[in-house]
Order: C-alpha cells, then structure tokens, then sequence
DNA sequence: AGCACGCCGACT
DNA sequence: GTCGGCGTGCTC
C-alpha cells in the first residue's frame, strides 16, 4: 500500500504537508508530483503528491480522489524553486506549487484538437490572384495547429478564406509537424553584429560553456539590438542541447514580436500568452515538457515553463514592474529566474535601456551580475531631440490650457506636413477629480475613498471598484455651485485637441477603449495604416510601438508620475520619459519630444532629456542612499484588510508588538517597523486596508521576524486577512 | 479557506 | 431549559 504527501492549496503552515493512501486504481497514474484532488475536512481540495514516505502515526488516512493531470508539469527543479519560494516570499508550500504549475486545464480538449497545418510551401500554386489566401497560408505555416476561426482571426481573413484552401487541399487538419531543425536555419541570413553585438554574444557564449551559473545584465540604448544579442544567445543554448525561456512584459508579447522569434527557430518556439485558451497553453506547455519546443516565449508566468534542461532566461525589459506578481505568492520574475538558473547552472540575461536601480548597482565591479553594454544604435540613427517646457512659465505668461505654446506649434507642423504626433499622459478619464472650489470638498467613492473620475457622460466612477454616480450640480457638502472638475484625462487631451485642431483625426487608447479584446491592436493598425493623425494615450504607448510615420512625441504632463506616493516615483519617471521619448524619430526623419512639467529642474526629467541613464543613476542612488531605500536596505510589506477598521488596525499593531518584542527586532541592527498605517489605497470595495512597512539592511534577517510571527498568527487574524509582500514594489 | 466545536445571550 | 451568535482551531 502506497503513502502519498500531498501538499495543498490551502493557507495552513507554510510548509504543512499531508499524507493519504493512493488507492490500487490510481497505482501508475499517482506519481510523484501529480496534481491530485484529496478529501479535506469534509470537501474536496487540490494538491501535489510530493513523494511516497512513510506516513505519520495516524490512525486511518483517507485516500486520494482523482489524478488530475497524466502527466505532471512539475519536475524536481520546479520543486526544489518551489522550495526555495517559500523561504523567499513566505507563501505556503501549497501556494508556490499551485503558481508554478499553473492552473489545471482541460487536457482532453486540448489533445482531441487537431487544428489545421499548411501543405508545403512549394506547393502553393495558384495564390497569385489570392492575396487573402495566401495570407492565411502564411500564418497557418507559422502558427501550426490553429483552429479554423482562430487561423481566420489571427490572419485577419473570413473563415470562408480557410474554407477555400480546406476545400484546395493547401491546408489540412493533422497534427503540428515536427519541429524543424533549427541548426538547418539559415544562419547566412542573419544580421552581421556590431562590434559591441559581437563582443556581448562572446562573453554569453562562454558563459554558456562554463557549468557555473551566472547572471549579465545587457544595458542597451534603444535600438541598439539587444534582441539580435538575444536570438544569437538563444541558438547557442540550444545547439549545446539546452533550452531557452524568453520573458517579455505581457504588453509586449505582440505577433510581430512573437514572429520575429518564430522565423529565426521555427516551431521549436512556444509561447505562453494570457490570452491563449486552457486547451491551448496545456498545449503549449507539453510540447515544453516533451522537448518537441525548446524556446519559451511567454509574460511573467513563463519563467515557470517546465523545461528540463534549462541553459538560459532571458528577461526583456528587466524593469518592468509587471515582473512582479501582485498576487501571493507575490514574487518577482528577475529572482525566480535568477534562482532557476543558479538551480540548472545556466545563465541568466537582463535586458534594459533603462535598467532597474537594483539590477544596475549588482553589475557593477564586483557586483554578482556582470555588465554588457550597448551604447550604439545599430542603424547610426540619432536619438530624438527632447525638449523640456515649463508649464509654470506657460501660465505666468496667461496660457491655461493644458498645451503649451511650442507643443501646439509643433503639432501643427505635423499635421501640416502630413505626419503623425503621440501624445501621452498618464491618467484617463475626462479629469482626475471635481472639487468644491468654495469648500474644497473632492468628490470621494463612499466605497474606496478614492477620488471619483468624471467621464465625458457626466458620470462619476471609481477607477478602483467601478462605483458609479452622477455628476452632483451642486456640492453635496456645502450647497456651493462652484464645482468644478480638475486635472486632466486622454478623453480631455482629445478634446481640447479638436478645439485647437478641428477635424483633425485622432485615436485614443487607454483602458477604456481597449478593454475588448483585440481592439489594442485594431486602434494600433488605424493609426499605422489609417488617417489619423495623432495618438492620445496611457501608458500602455509608452513601450514597443514602432512607427516610422512618428516625428512627434509630447508628453502632456510628466507630473502625474513624478508625484506618485511611490519611492521609485524618480527612477519610474526617467524610465517612462525615456521609453516614451524613443517613440520618436523611427523613420527617416529625425523626432522630437516634447515634455510639460510644472518642475522642469527635476533630475529624473533632465537626465532623461538626455538619455542619460548613469547620471540618472548616480544622482538617485545618492537619495536612495541618504534615505536608506532600497537598493541600500530591504523591506517587507504586511498588508492587513477587513471591513472593520479598527479590527483592521488592532491586528496591524497586535503584529507591530511581536515584531518589536517577542522578536527582538530592535536588537538586529538598523531594523525598523513603521506603521501600522493606511494602505496606499486606504479602502477596496468595502475592506480597509492598513500596512506594516519592515525595513533592513539584511533581507534574511526581516524575512526570518516575519516568518516568526506569521507562524503564530496564522494568514487569519480573526476577520482581518493578512498578506506579506517581500521587496514591495 | 471551510467547517466543527464551544461557550455566553434571547426565546418556546 | 434550548437556539444560535461567531471566536478558536483543525484539517492526513
């Protein structure tokens, strides 16, 4: 008779285990690692077979339900990370194991599906007068394994196209072909390197070689080619037998992007996308675990993708702050991947023209990371010129709108020479907030006291819980008439652009317009392809939109996120202003950029006008310094939320005493607590929340207090749930 | 997380 | 004398 450990999704001891028998018709099927359902406590719950010991001295164990998966996605690396996540990010055993395997999926779907494969590409024959045809053979020759509606849409033809070459014989339901020999690729057609491409590709090759982990951050300026770096990285990690795991942030994980790497290693790539059905990523993740896919192209979760003889990560965008999970276990993707790595000995890649602060002070000399630098743009192009303009000026001199004089000329320019203008502004909606200019009252959601947004149809909404309510006439507080609204929204920037333009065609993108499927990439096209003229966005422009026709970047308001209530609201500021900066000037004609702020002085703006990260840096890391921010010290996050508030803040300080105590955290060296105080965002739908802020130099050190602590209270703390969120950002 | 067990107030 | 409040603790 078979003893199974089973760890379980469910918030006990953070490495609590548990055993059950494994009945004699699941012997074969129950295997180590397997995704099981057990009976606990009266329901059923999911967990993971650990290993087959000897079990505890109790009296009657149940049994186990139901395999859930045939074959497991977790392997004893993933394990041992799982391991390792614990100790990091003080999440249950359960919690790690659940997130790197992911949720369970329909596998039967997914294996009954046979999608469509193209016939070889000489036999295409009679596509001449078949554009659209032809099209979708393309797509089909690239993306293998496609459904009918799902080829139609990513091909952008009508179902009856796909019918056609059905009914042709060019394209056939059967299975994903073998995955073509990449080495067999043509390595002629590759891009000759630069100097600097040569000599990074060199060191990462013999790094590759040397069976010690190691980590490089690649510190490239834009354009500089840090992707052709990555795709020569990649091929020598596969031609050693190994695989390649290639993370991008989710907003830039486009089909062009996903091409770019497919036409260089064919179907050996895979990719793991939020958007792909459960059928389709259980898909994806077999042809990882049975080695038919050896590179992994895929957001955050992919650092998880269940190689078995990983050689390299390579992380885009390394500062990306959607690296870091915002839900338990709240890791960051930089240190799983640093930590997978140093478990396969292979090498990790950090790829940045703006690196993180932490990221860049680890590669100096002597630091664990080591430095390669691109400090040259692959195409001679020269970076766009950025002008900075003072709005306090703009407003002494009687200008109130919320365009400065230069940026409406230069925007006329544009229109009048026929090319196109991005302007970005942080924030959507018609304006940030209504206040009372007679009592000052701000319009507040009675749910997350958050100040309401006023939209174009006179409704007011809660960005965080979705409340909704019109507009008052009158303030509510006082009776004054003289409400009025303040700030500035993208539906704002548009319109005022019609007044001062009108006629002129323009696209907006945030949340709002965005939010159906698709639409981000359709209202992209419109404006590439399109008439219009000018793009008003968020922040979800700022990265990877690459169009020649762009000469004009404004940034209408570099204040919003310079005055966040953030620590890093400095490095986030530079790191946006030059990314949006590098929207500028693709083509042949040279851009121009164009930042409003109300404090023209600022570092991060000035150093950001001239692209120069390692002032940037030198000057942030002496605040840092000065104010003992990390990268000079640790903090750990304890949020605790309730619908009771003063339960709330009873359990913040209840924790606050033990830290402080029982804990002795005053005897560890420059170890602070602070708080408890009010979240960031003080209420959501309904539920308080309070925060504990744990500061120190050694990140150990406060992870052990907490753990201490978190073991005699529990996640539970009465009616107020508790949450850890280790290096917050 | 659920759900049972358990000890104090308003009812047949 | 019981029904039920949710505080505490356990779940293989």
């Amino acid at each position: 008779m078979a003893y199974a450990e089973v760890a379980v999704s469910l918030p006990v001891g953070l490495e609590q285990t548990f055993h059950y028998r494994v009945p004699e018709s699941l012997t074969g099927e129950a295997v180590q690692y397997s995704r099981v359902e057990v009976p606990f406590s009266g329901r059923t719950v999911q967990g993971f077979i650990l290993g087959f010991s000897t079990p505890p001295q109790l009296k009657h164990l149940k049994e186990i339900k139901r395999v859930l998966e045939k074959e497991p996605f977790l392997n004893h690396h993933l394990y041992e990370l799982a391991q390792w996540m614990v100790q990091r990010y003080l999440c249950s055993l359960g919690d790690a194991l659940q997130c790197i395997a992911g949720s369970p999926v329909g596998q039967q779907k997914a294996e009954r599906s046979r999608g469509l494969v193209a016939a070889e590409e000489g036999s295409w024959v009679g596509l001449a007068r078949a554009p659209k045809q032809k099209q979708a053979l393309e797509v089909a020759l690239a993306r293998p394994g496609l459904r009918k509606s799902q080829l139609a849409k990513t091909a952008g033809v009508s179902v009856a196209v796909i019918e056609a070459l059905l009914a042709k014989g060019l394209l056939r339901e059967g299975q994903r072909p073998e995955p073509v020999a990449w080495e067999r690729l043509d390595r002629e057609s590759w891009p000759e390197l630069t100097a600097e491409q040569s000599l990074a590709v060199h060191e990462l090759t013999e790094a590759l070689q040397n069976p010690v982990p190691s980590a490089w951050l690649l510190h490239g300026v834009t354009g500089s080619g840090k992707t052709e770096v990555y795709l020569r990285a990649i091929a020598e990690t596969l031609s050693m037998g190994r695989q390649a795991i290639v993370l991008v942030p989710e907003i830039s994980l486009t089909p062009q992007m996903v091409e770019r790497f497919q036409s260089r290693f064919g179907s050996a790539v895979a990719v793991l996308h939020s958007a792909l059905s459960q059928g389709e990523k259980y898909a994806e993740k077999a042809r990882i675990r049975n080695g038919q896919a050896t590179v992994v192209l895929g957001a955050r979760s992919a650092v998880f993708a269940p190689v078995a003889n990983l050689g390299l990560i390579i992380i885009d965008e390394e500062h990306e702050s959607s690296y870091k999970q915002e839900e338990t276990p709240k890791y960051h993707t930089r240190e799983v991947a640093l930590q997978r790595v140093a478990l396969a000995k292979g090498v990790v890649l950090l790829g940045s023209a703006t690196p993180a602060l932490e990221s860049y002070c680890r590669a100096r000399p002597g630091g664990p990371y080591r430095l390669l630098t691109l400090s040259r743009r692959v195409d001679r192009k020269t970076l766009p010129q950025v002008q900075i303009i003072d709005l306090k000026k703009e407003m002494a001199e009687g200008n109130f709108s919320i365009f400065s004089r230069p940026l409406v000329r230069a925007l006329a320019r544009r229109l009048e020479r026929n090319e196109k203008s991005i302007l970005f502004l942080n924030r959507r909606g018609f304006a940030t907030f209504v206040v009372c200019r007679h009592c000052g009252q701000v319009m507040r959601c009675p749910h997350c006291e958050i100040s309401l947004t006023l939209h174009s149809n006179g409704r007011l909404r809660c960005h965080y819980c979705g409340f909704g309510v019109r507009s008052p006439g009158v303030c509510p507080a006082c009776g004054s008439k003289t409400i009025r609204s303040f700030g500035v929204g993208t539906q704002r920037v548009e319109e005022e652009l019609q007044k001062l333009f009108p006629g002129c065609e323009s696209i907006r993108m945030d949340a709002d317009t965005t939010s159906r499927k698709g639409s981000h990439k359709k209202l992209l096209d419109q404006f590439r392809q399109g008439g219009a003229k000018v793009l008003i966005g968020t922040q979800m422009i700022a990265k990877g939109l690459d169009i020649p026709q762009v000469t004009l970047v404004g940034v209408v308001s570099a204040d919003l996120s310079l005055h966040m209530p953030d620590f890093r609201s400095a490095e986030r500021t530079f790191q946006l202003l030059t990314q949006v900066a590098g929207r500028a000037g693709r083509g042949e004609i040279a851009g121009e950029v164009m930042i409003q702020t109300y404090d023209p002085e600022h570092y991060s703006i000035t150093t950001a006008q001239n692209h120069d990260f390692l002032t940037f840096y030198a000057k942030e890391m002496t605040v840092r310094q000065a104010l003992r921010y990390p990268p000079y010290s640790h903090l750990i996050r304890i949020l605790f939320t309730g619908l009771n508030e003063a339960d709330v803040i009873g359990a913040g300080q209840w924790w606050r005493d033990r830290l402080v105590n029982e804990n002795g955290a005053a005897n560890y060296q420059g170890i602070e607590i602070l708080g408890p105080a009010p979240a960031g965002i003080p209420k959501i739908k309904d539920r308080y929340r309070w925060q504990l802020m744990i500061k120190g130099s050694v990140s150990k050190e406060i992870r052990q207090i907490t753990r201490s602590v978190l073991e005699q209270a529990g996640i539970r703390f009465k009616q107020v749930s508790v949450s850890i969120d280790v290096d917050p950002v």
